[in-house]
DNA sequence: CAGAATGGTTGCAGAAGGCAACCAGTCGGG
DNA sequence: CCCGACTGGTTGCCTTCTGCAACCATTCTG
């Protein structure tokens, strides 16, 4: 029980620093939290702020200011929702999509050369792990807050 | 390979959330960054800054910040390593210990219930993944760095 | 013994989130 | 129809946290 708390921590500081310096091979300005949110627009394709709220369980303003950040950089789209006029649906350029795959390659030529050591079925398998747990933080939280 | 981004973005700032009430139940001035550490000093036993320093992969100055912060807590203590007059030995104080013990029992009655689904074994299982994952990290990061 | 390296502290600046106030648009009941 | 409640977003303010750099004390090395 008590090594979760410490692999989570390891985990967070680390992650950090590599969603670091990936942000940055896609654009030179770009911080490691932006770098996340354009991952999951590119992931979800067009979608509302709102969405990105409740995925990420974070604050308006945060998200507001991530995806401010993003349009500024010319790594995001905005456009008007054709069902709701207070909504926008926020969308990847296609510049940023072609970034996003650059560092995706680049990596993927780490594996080949067996650089590092996670293959496909490994990486495939953890991050289902990562969303089962994901799923139970959401549950547990939600029986903490009530 | 795109998913990735997408759990560990969504595991960070959830986790962030999570660990923070977790933290609170610890000591309500007790903040979220420093609650890692602190469990990280109570599974280690007794260790010096500069070990936190690379095994969070951080900044010397934010872990010395830290360690200050929670020996105002009461939740750290400190001795002189008698090994190297430079360096200090860093120990959970047996209070703390107690309230981690509390947290770790609290959750296990909400394991014990069926409210979280995650059982020990399932538990132990992500846990070393994440520890594997972990140690990627590290050596794609050393690469990069290079 | 002098210079390099290590352990730690502190000041500073920037990133990031939480909270609250606010505006614009939508929706439901009278 | 329209008035109040609600939702989607933006912005200002404050706090937490990290990275960088300068610095001091101690230890190691040639």
């Amino acid at each position: 029980m008590r090594t979760l708390e410490h692999e989570v921590g390891v985990l967070m500081r680390r992650v950090r620093r590599v969603i670091g310096v990936r942000a940055q091979m896609v654009h030179p300005d770009l911080q490691p939290a932006s770098y996340l949110i354009l991952s999951s627009v590119a992931e979800s394709g067009p979608v509302r702020a709102s969405a990105l709220v409740e995925l990420f369980d974070t604050d308006k303003g945060a998200i507001s200011r991530q995806v401010g950040h993003l349009l500024e950089l010319g790594l995001l789209d905005k456009e008007p929702d054709p069902g709701d006029a207070r909504a926008w649906l926020i969308s990847v350029t296609p510049q940023a999509r072609q970034r996003l795959a650059d560092v995706v390659e680049q990596r993927q030529r780490l594996l080949d050369e067996g650089l590092v050591e996670w293959d496909d079925a490994k990486l495939a398998a953890f991050v289902e792990e990562l969303g089962r747990y994901n799923e139970a933080l959401n549950a547990a939280n939600d029986l903490s807050v009530q």
